[in-house]
DNA sequence: AAAGGTACTTTCTGATTAGATACTATTATT
DNA sequence: AATAATAGTATCTAATCAGAAAGTACCTTT
């Protein structure tokens, strides 16, 4: 196959891959999942997604903040308190988080996965 | 924090996660964008995908096959000829990748940046 | 004075993903 | 006999992503 350009990170003239390059990875559709439901404190947000590590949890909400999709309060209380919840960028991405949940819950189904949510 | 549960690769319960272990990754959303307009060979997905190698067009396009959203045909003839197509399950996600391609280049737009397609 | 609660950060390490580059197989064509 | 076309493979390396474990900072309560 001949050579072709590489692209970089978040370098990209294609919309679809713009898009994944936001909100894919690991654990970004399932925080935005959480987050739709409602304004979440940084160790609800933790409980609720299994298996990341906070290192994980703050590296994913700063990126979401830094592409306009999380908000972040801070209060100035002790012991501290930080909230996150979507912009309205980033609740325009709900019903489209919700499909994607639809699909891989009937996937999952029809292959008998147990299904958490 | 306290400790969590480790989930491991496509060993998880949430549906969100389930959907992203099977679409999500650099080129699956662009390669079933692309399918979505019709039946593509091996090499027509190569040259719209820009950036990607064959090894990574070929690795993708098994686990697309794997998790049964892309269906390969073979036919028997020199110089060869694979056609790549989605299957039923794989064009349930079109409105899904379709939504996600709106907002990104609606966001695109937003950001001054140029957009493919 | 010690412990506890919350929201992180730091460092080191391991796993996963992606890339470059070259090579293979088959047959028709020149 | 060399070339071309197609659809890949193979091998090695580089980059990225993710994890564990411990530490920080601040104030309150015991």
């Amino acid at each position: 196959m001949e050579k072709r350009e590489k692209i970089n990170h978040r370098d990209t003239v294609c919309a679809v891959d713009y898009a994944f390059q936001r909100i894919g990875g690991k654990h970004k559709g399932r925080l935005i999942y959480h987050l739709s439901k409602g304004t979440l404190r940084y160790g609800e947000l933790g409980r609720r997604i299994t298996g990341i590590t906070p290192k994980m949890l703050t590296q994913v909400l700063r990126e979401l903040e830094e592409d306009g999709l999380v908000k972040r309060h801070v209060y100035l209380e002790v012991p501290p308190r930080v909230e996150y919840s979507l912009t309205p960028s980033g609740m325009e991405l709900v019903p489209f988080i919700v499909l994607l949940a639809d699909w891989g819950r009937a996937k999952m189904n029809k292959e008998g996965l147990a299904c958490e949510n």
